[in-house]
DNA sequence: ATTTGGCATTTGGTATTCCATATCCCCTTG
DNA sequence: CAAGGGGATATGGAATACCAAATGCCAAAT
């Protein structure tokens, strides 16, 4: 039995991916909030196997998982924070030393400078510009490594972050204009040529970020992991 | 209409999955073969929604790809080798750090003594023990990061660099020799507490297994990249 | 009142049907 | 004979139907 024009726009299972990774991801999905995939399939507006292949999906990042067969948005506890900044500080660093080994100076300058235009004095702007400034950073220093799944791992990993990011805030933006200032501390580095500096900078400001989380996850009572 | 009786044993999804997988491990699907879900529904005996869920497995792994909106086994060419290679030797290190900084002496005399037992003088055994043997050695390397995420992020590469491995036998099994002994060094490194000399002679063991397998892949006349 | 058995509901898995698009081959036409 | 059109086929995507297992609830019995 037909019910109305299914609208064949693109591929259903993408837009419901991103539609529930958003969700997930802004924590206006909780975690432990059961994902059903028939209640997801009415509210979205489509049936349920492109809903599946999403919920597939989402579970192969980490995002969702299943308990005794249901599906649910995965929980996350301190133990994932240490385990996500320990894969930062494990492969942005490799992104440096690719760097310091090919040495192109173009890509030294526009890291260097990476933070001057836009960048006014005073407040920074809002918090999403601020991540989004933040992310494309990093992202950078990744890719350098030139290595695609590298770059594909570091990117769900980041997901995971941010995802305790948004779960984290609001309070979480106190630390924006120290991490301002560590990122130009690294860019500094590696505008004097001097990588290793610029090596040390970078894990010291993921140690930071990480101890920054770790402290704001323990006050929230820790949820249980999923 | 009912066809019969589909024995519904267990997630037929992840049954389906590992044979495909293994297939395409093994080569007996070689790079580029066309994985038409119909013809795979009907030779595995399950519907297609099943294979289809496999298939979206296979192309989250890089096992599998799709090319103008067709699956297809992937490809892979040098440039993949060296992606590969580099990932081993960004994660394999960092297991070795990790027992630096926590220092387990039981940890320590096992990877020491890993190769001890079992370890006949003379040939070494069939080629499937050699390499399952070698990769528990690395396996176990890694796992000393206690990291989940970079455990399976290390598994997916291994499997894609095994598959590379069975397409480039016979003939690759020349390496098993001088392996074993680069793996002695590595446990011997350890066992001299030197964990410095440890980590070097395992850099040294992948650069070499790299360069193995790129020689080898380059004769071969390498295919195109999926 | 508590426990237990059974039925209703929920939910995930699989099969089947329907549909859209792309590709290929043949036929027509200039 | 070549080029273009049109239908047949192949293939993937989505919707729906069907099934099994698990869960929960309610009633009945002790």
């Amino acid at each position: 039995m037909r019910a109305h024009g299914p609208l064949k726009t693109s591929r259903m299972s993408e837009t419901a991916y991103e539609a529930i990774e958003g969700a997930i991801v802004r924590c206006e999905l909780p975690p432990g909030t059961p994902l059903v995939d028939r209640q997801l399939s009415e509210a979205l507006g489509v049936s349920r196997t492109p809903i599946r292949d999403a919920m597939q999906s989402l579970e192969a990042v980490g995002l969702a998982m299943r308990v005794r067969g249901r599906y649910a948005v995965a929980g996350f506890d301190v133990e994932d924070v240490r385990e996500l900044y320990q894969v930062r500080r494990l492969l942005e660093p490799a992104g440096l030393e690719e760097l310091a080994r090919t040495w192109d100076e173009e890509t030294v300058d526009e890291l260097a400078g990476f933070f001057d235009e836009a960048q006014r004095p005073g407040p920074p702007g809002p918090y999403e510009d601020y991540l989004a400034r933040d992310h494309a950073f990093h992202k950078r220093i990744v890719s350098l490594t030139g290595n695609s799944r590298v770059k594909r791992f570091y990117a769900v990993n980041e997901k995971q972050i941010n995802r305790i990011r948004h779960y984290l805030a609001p309070g979480y933006e106190g630390r924006m204009t120290e991490v301002v200032s560590e990122h130009k501390e690294v860019c500094e580095a590696i505008g004097r040529r001097d990588l290793t500096a610029a090596r040390a900078a970078l894990i010291g400001h993921l140690e930071a970020g990480e101890a920054t989380m770790i402290t704001f996850l323990a006050q929230q009572q820790e949820p249980n992991e999923g």
